[in-house]
DNA sequence: GTTAGAAACAATCCT
DNA sequence: TGTTTCTAAC
């Protein structure tokens, strides 16, 4: 079985005491040395399989490598703790958590519901929502999470500093409101488990005993949390194998540490370091387009990618006028492929750098009628019915969580309306009560009258739930709900293209409540919940289907597709507008990898395209070619270069309301043009609304922002295209922004 | 208390 | 452009 491994590759799946890392570039094999491994310790070590632990992070990653070890392994593998970080927590606050304090049946908050109890926060602390934005608070507590500094701890980091110190009650108050509500967001799962670690050692201990050999994959996108979870884990036996890419390192926006891969030599001292560089999933010229252009990446660990694959085709590249365009010539790029029989749906992928992307794709793929599949977007289970009905699930497994029982209070309508809700709020704060045990006592409470005959029967309802929850399934429990609540016999009522994709869906969800009822030996309705809680998109694409997927780069990682589409490749779009005018250099970095990635999905043929022109929130935005495809040299790239239509556009396109300022042209843009023999002229990528752009102050003028409010402008620096301006405001501090986007009135 | 239509607003990527 | 929030009228 070993003998078919590269000599590397048997390296690492021999080397099984002591710290591993593991350097494994794309198309290297890796999940093969990790499952080998797996098998290698259990029928070669005699380790036993409930002593090895396997960490991803998503389900479709834990499943897949399950589903490989089950093939290479006789019996046991069953045993083995493959999961991801998130599931991993659950399943072990499930059984502890009640040692901090939360009741062990806590429900798992999705990004919707912590928009809510924030926006309850605000209130609370009378903070105006339209100065200071929730997601933004939540932004500042999730980094903070990420980076596991508490309530307590942010606040003493905070003193002296106003705004600080407003996120630190914020973050306060969230936590406190969490709690009551016997819930924790997706961030508190890590940072529940390190705490429960840290603070009990007899637990830490059990774990550890049982984890006595750990493997965790894609390890250069851990965060801090993570990285203390792995570490506090593996602390006893010291059997860590880590596997990553520093080069797809492309989650920093999460808390994503680069710095976990980079030194992890320097905490563990007794590392081996093995580095996978033989690709076995692309073409040459496939390879080396990807290792072009993240060779203008600095701050990496070195490592060349090579492989043994045939040359292949060139790189198609193709600029069309308009994202529209871009759309038909791919969709028809695809059919005629399977049409000559070069290739499947199945095997195609459409990937983008924003979910908005889709819209066009989707358009021109419901048209030609060929199967396609979106992943990402709206999760599943963040549609309206369906948390409806897990609202209702919920709220009979676990009368803590007011947010569930809120949202159903009035769902479908009974006629129970905002200063009703508003009145037993205030007597179960008074109380000191869950919001569902003031709605059981609602005739008692003096401020509510006639209402309180409204809320009865929904109590009752909830209460015969809660006492049919032993015998019945989960599904059942569903269908009862749905029953009794008229829930779906409302939406056929209503009899639209809409409603019937509802019911369409809520079918989905019995049949998902069915498939977890078969396939859990104890199925209980936390565990649904926490299942549905956990799912991510992805997760559910099905190998072996055939259908067209389109995806984010980000979701693509990890996957690969015979015959791949970069859309949309774009100065603006990709990299963003975001990277391009941060002041990080390391941005752009990011974005590089993310490229990097996007490419190394392809295995046969690759694509990449962009439009001249194209929508964006309903702006005209015109881009240039993305700075990406400029690095990759132009004998890699084939495909009509469109040149002669490029020149014709030019002339058609209406004169753009503004020129360069000072006809500089901003360094950035005037990167070396490989596979052009014109520079493109005249391009800008600011929208063609945005009229000529002249300012209306100087240095030292008063100006006004409709967010920040008033300030005195300290410096103007005159960009590529833009301003530069830095304004001293009043209330919130200096601030640098873009004139055209900052939108800044003299006073 | 409910609803429709208007206005405001949005600025990536995700478990 | 598409979605969410606000407002006014029923």
């Amino acid at each position: 079985m070993y003998d078919k491994l590269n000599s590397m590759q048997r390296e690492a799946v021999f080397c099984t005491e002591g710290p591993l890392l593991i350097l494994a570039g794309a198309g290297s094999g890796k999940t093969r040395v990790l499952t080998h491994r797996a098998v290698y310790l259990i029928e070669e070590k005699g380790v036993n399989p409930y002593n090895i632990m396997a960490i991803t992070f998503t389900n479709k990653a834990a499943g897949e490598m399950r589903e490989r070890i089950d093939r290479l392994v006789g019996y046991g593998s069953k045993d083995i703790w493959v999961s991801t970080f998130h599931s991993t927590c659950v399943r072990i606050l499930r059984r502890y958590i009640e040692r901090l304090d939360y009741d062990n049946n806590f429900t798992i908050y999705d990004a919707d519901d912590q928009k809510t109890v924030m926006k309850e926060v605000c209130k609370r602390l009378q903070i105006d929502t339209k100065l200071y934005k929730e997601k933004s608070f939540l932004g500042v507590i999730s980094s903070a999470k990420d980076e596991l500094i508490s309530p307590e701890e942010f606040t003493r980091q905070a003193a002296g500093d106003f705004a600080k110190e407003r996120q630190a009650a914020v973050y306060r108050e969230y936590q406190a409101a969490l709690r009551k509500n016997n819930a924790l967001d997706f961030d508190d799962l890590i940072v529940k488990t390190v705490e429960l670690f840290q603070n009990d050692a007899q637990v830490l201990d059990s774990y550890q005993e049982r984890f006595r050999y750990i493997m965790v994959d894609e390890y250069q996108d851990t965060n801090t949390a993570q990285f203390q979870l792995i570490k506090l884990l593996a602390g006893k036996y010291q059997n860590l194998c880590v596997v990553g890419d520093d080069d797809q390192s492309i989650y920093k926006f999460r808390g994503a540490n680069i710095k976990n891969i980079l030194n992890f030599e320097e905490v563990y001292p007794d590392a081996r370091v093995i580095k996978l560089e033989q690709n076995y999933r692309s073409t040459k010229n496939i390879l080396n387009a990807a290792n072009m252009v993240i060779a203008n990446n600095v701050g990496r660990k070195s490592k060349e990618l090579w492989t043994d694959n045939d040359e292949g085709d060139k790189i198609d590249f193709q600029q069309f006028d308009s994202g529209s365009e871009e759309a038909v010539f791919i969709v028809k790029d695809i059919r005629n492929k399977v049409r000559e029989g070069t290739c499947q749906y199945g095997d195609c992928a459409i990937l983008y750098r924003t979910n908005a992307q889709s819209r066009l794709f989707e358009e021109r793929f419901v048209v030609s009628g060929i199967p396609y599949r979106i992943v990402g977007g709206v999760n599943f289970y963040a549609r309206k019915e369906i948390k409806d009905l897990l609202a209702y699930l919920k709220t009979i497994d676990n009368g803590r969580d007011d947010l569930a029982v809120r949202r159903i209070i009035n769902v479908p309508k009974r006629g129970i309306g905002a200063t009703t809700l508003g009145r037993v709020q205030e007597y179960a704060s008074e109380m000191d009560m869950s919001f569902y045990n003031a709605l059981k006592m609602a005739e008692d409470i003096p401020t509510i009258k006639k209402a309180g005959v409204k809320i009865k029967p929904f109590v009752n309802f909830i209460q015969t739930m809660r006492s049919k929850v032993e015998f019945l399934s989960v599904s059942q429990i569903l269908q009862e709900v749905i029953e009794q609540t008229g829930y779906v016999a409302e939406l056929e009522a209503e009899d639209t293209e809409e409603s019937r994709a509802r019911i369409e869906n809520i079918d989905e969800l019995i049949s998902k409540a069915a498939a977890y009822d078969e396939s859990n030996e104890m199925p209980t309705l936390s565990g649904f919940l926490e299942e549905v809680a956990l799912v991510a998109d992805i997760d559910n694409l099905q190998e072996g289907s055939d259908y067209v997927v389109l995806m984010t780069l980000h979701s693509a990682k990890g996957l690969e597709f015979p015959n791949v589409y970069l859309a949309g490749m774009e100065d603006g779009m990709f990299p963003s507008y975001m990277t391009i005018m941060s002041d990080d250099p390391m941005d752009i970095e990011e974005e590089r990898r993310l490229c990097y990635v996007g490419i190394t999905r392809a295995m046969k043929n690759l694509t990449i395209t962009c439009a001249r022109q194209r929508m964006v929130r309903g702006e005209t935005q015109y881009n240039k070619v993305s700075r990406f495809v400029k690095e990759i040299p132009g004998n890699l790239l084939g495909g009509a270069v469109r040149q002669q239509k490029q020149e014709e556009a030019g002339s058609d396109e209406p004169k753009k309301p503004f020129r360069l300022a000072g006809s500089k042209v901003n360094p950035i843009f005037n990167t070396r043009n490989v596979y052009q023999n014109k520079p493109y002229q005249n391009t800008s990528f600011a929208s063609s609304s945005t009229s000529r752009i002249s300012l209306e102050y100087t240095k030292g003028d008063r100006v006004k922002h409709n967010k920040f409010g008033e300030g005195t402008v300290t410096q103007i620096v005159e960009g590529g295209r833009d301003y530069e301006v830095t304004v001293e405001f009043d209330r919130v501090g200096t601030k640098k922004m873009f004139a055209s986007f900052a939108k800044l009135k003299k006073v």
